[in-house]
RNA sequence: GGACCCAUAGCUCAGCUGGAUAGAGUGUCGCCCUCCGAAGGCGAAGGCCGUAGGUUCGAAUCCUACUGGGUCCGCCA
């Protein structure tokens, strides 16, 4: 149920049956009419703009359709009265009774109130961290890794089939540069000394890759040369490194669908199959970049090279996908990769990058496109940096003087509950302050900690309404009708009523921060009405002894917990029972 | 030199694909604890939505140019 659709499927209809009359011109598009909560809630609960829309169009005077248009709606028995303000639009106010349908039907459906078929089965791929198999995830990974998620659960929340991606970047000379790091830490447990050079990767979570590497093949690549056990000392690394990796998502929560590996595009014909689809399009070429502008990198020259010509798309160069060497760039077999996941049939994709990867969008969008002849939309978002705070200062990141923070060493400290809801309270691509000692403060101005109260004196109240011997199931609260509903108590029934709206809203712009930042406004509107039962002992949800006049506010209050825990649930946090 | 992102209250940020008098939190000021949980509650003050143009019934939102900040810019991934 979606109140909002409803009353705006209620005005379309209106409006149809005012073009059947003549009292509007056929052939009007109806697309942008939309009905929305007003900003102020003394206009009422909910407002259209049909008549301003259809006003040129129609070349008629907007107050003039918004008065026929208003006496039509009014006859609804769902509506108590429909005002026209301003300069055309139409105020609605709904009869008391539809509020607390909206409760009963947040307590029939559950999970499912808010749910929808939006995304009509489409299958969304959604590919995000994809750090290098390197090391442990960091914090700047952590925010892909929990927008990406909470993405994915956002849209299949609303009727897409979503796929979880992970690229594993294991083709690349990174690769080979930890493999080197690895044989110099099984030296090392082979009693060496050994000296990290540039180059290397010193980190102590090598150490225990290099035993468990003696381990397996003794002193077999003791002081052999590279072409021994390079290729082997690779694999090995990097299947050591993605259980890191597997194990610091699994910390945060995320569970990913596929791990796709670069590597296995590598000797397969796959990124020859993808280059060769874009050259029967026309689209390879061999010849010159011009030298880019601004400061020239010292050894540049013009040279000949395989070039895509992503301009076709939007982009600003050409793109080449061959290195000097012949080998190929990044972007082959990163076209390869997007051309795969297009031929897998997927309806829609996604890449969470990180903000360093900005220049790269223009020119992946461009692939998408080519490969997929413009019939797949590749949404590109990026992530922003994370700007980590203790103790109100700014603690800077840095590999090479230790300071190196680890997505354990945030899970570790304040919970993957807290790490993911923090991270989700800002868009993505706006810059994220995260304060370790406040993440963890209990009061208001932690919204983890506010939407958790909120969650929390629910159940408090249902367990008080259990002890006393009350029937609290959603079976008999759905039984019970409120007397008169009290004006505090509606602002909240009105916030559970967006919920649905807020998804979709969210979902089609993949935007998951919305539902952060929905839950706080719903968690205010109940934690507001809560203390109004302070000097208003008849708000109140619990009332000692009287069943009767409880069961319809813990209805309320139930409801509240469902839609909170549903939204908790698409951010990945687990709601609180109680708080401590 | 170019590309991308950002600019909204003193501070940190929302702003629902163009709607009405631009909203939260924090900070400041004023009230409020015999009360289902005061680690709070109610209220007030606080704005040239970076600047200048444009698009239209209507712009914080869309377009252009500036200004300021961030990220990045063949043969790294």
């Amino acid at each position: 149920m979606n109140l909002f659709a409803d009353i705006r499927a209620l005005v379309i209809q209106e409006l149809e049956a005012m073009t059947a009359e003549g009292a509007l011109p056929e052939g009007l598009s109806l697309a942008n009419v939309a009905v929305e909560p007003p900003r102020d809630a003394a206009h009422g609960d909910m407002a259209t703009n049909a008549a301003m829309v259809l006003a040129k169009p129609a070349k008629a005077n907007p107050r003039e359709i918004a008065g026929k248009l208003a006496e039509r709606l009014a006859a609804d028995e769902r509506i108590e009265s429909a005002e026209i303000a301003g300069p055309g639009f139409i105020n609605l106010r709904l009869v008391s009774g539809v509020w607390g349908g909206v409760v009963k039907a947040v307590l029939a459906q559950g999970e499912g109130f808010g749910r929808s078929d939006l995304g009509e089965g489409r299958r969304v791929n959604i590919e995000f961290v994809s750090a290098n198999p390197t090391g442990p995830m960091h914090v700047g990974h952590t925010r892909g890794a929990v927008f990406g998620d909470a993405l994915a659960s956002l849209l299949a929340y609303s009727g897409h089939e979503v796929t979880r991606e992970y690229y594993i970047n294991d083709g690349g000379a990174q690769v080979d540069v930890l493999a080197r790091s690895v044989y110099l830490r099984y030296l090392e447990a082979h009693g060496q000394e050994v000296a990290f050079e540039d180059g290397t990767y010193p980190g102590d979570y090598l150490v225990p890759v290099g035993e468990a590497l003696k381990a397996k093949v003794g002193d077999a690549f003791v002081d052999k040369g590279e072409q021994v056990w390079l290729e082997e000392v690779r694999d090995f690394a990097t299947e050591a490194m993605m259980g890191l990796i597997r194990a610091d998502l699994a910390a945060l929560g995320v569970e990913m669908d596929v791990f796709f590996s670069e590597k296995a595009l590598y000797g397969t014909g796959k990124i020859e199959a993808a280059i060769e689809d874009l050259r029967d399009k026309g689209l390879i070429y061999e010849g010159k970049l011009k030298p880019p502008k601004g400061k020239l990198p010292e050894d540049w020259e013009a040279r000949e090279q395989t070039l895509f010509k992503s301009t076709e798309f939007g982009d600003d160069e050409d793109r080449p996908v061959q290195k000097a060497d012949g080998k190929w760039a990044y972007f082959a077999p990163d076209i390869a990769y997007h051309f795969d996941k297009v031929s897998r049939g997927f309806d829609e994709l996604i890449d969470v990058f990180g903000a360093d990867h900005g220049g790269y969008v223009k020119r992946m969008k461009a692939a998408v496109a080519a490969l997929s002849d413009n019939r797949v939309p590749l949404d590109v978002k990026l992530v922003q940096l994370v700007k980590l705070f203790k103790d109100g200062q700014e603690f800077k990141m840095s590999k090479r003087a230790g300071t190196f923070v680890t997505l354990r060493d945030v899970v570790d400290e304040v919970g993957a509950d807290v790490t993911r809801f923090v991270m989700l309270t800002r868009k993505n691509d706006a810059p994220l302050d995260f304060d370790f000692a406040k993440a963890m403060e209990q009061s208001k101005d932690n919204p983890v900690f506010y939407v958790q109260y909120a969650h929390a004196r629910v159940r408090s109240v249902l367990r008080k309404a259990e002890a006393a011997g009350w029937d609290v199931s959603e079976k008999n609260l759905l039984e019970q009708e409120p007397g008169t509903v009290h004006p505090a108590e509606l602002a909240t029934m009105r916030k559970l009523a967006e919920w649905p709206r807020m998804v979709e809203i969210a979902a089609k712009g993949h935007e998951p921060h919305r539902i952060a930042f929905y839950l706080y406004d719903l968690a205010q509107a109940f934690h507001a009405l809560w203390h109004r039962g302070n000097d208003e002992p008849e708000l109140r949800f619990f009332q000692e002894g009287n069943e009767s006049a409880s069961l319809p506010k813990i209805a309320i209050a139930k409801a509240v917990s469902v839609v909170i825990s549903s939204g908790l649930g698409i951010l990945g946090v687990t709601p609180a029972e109680e708080l401590r």
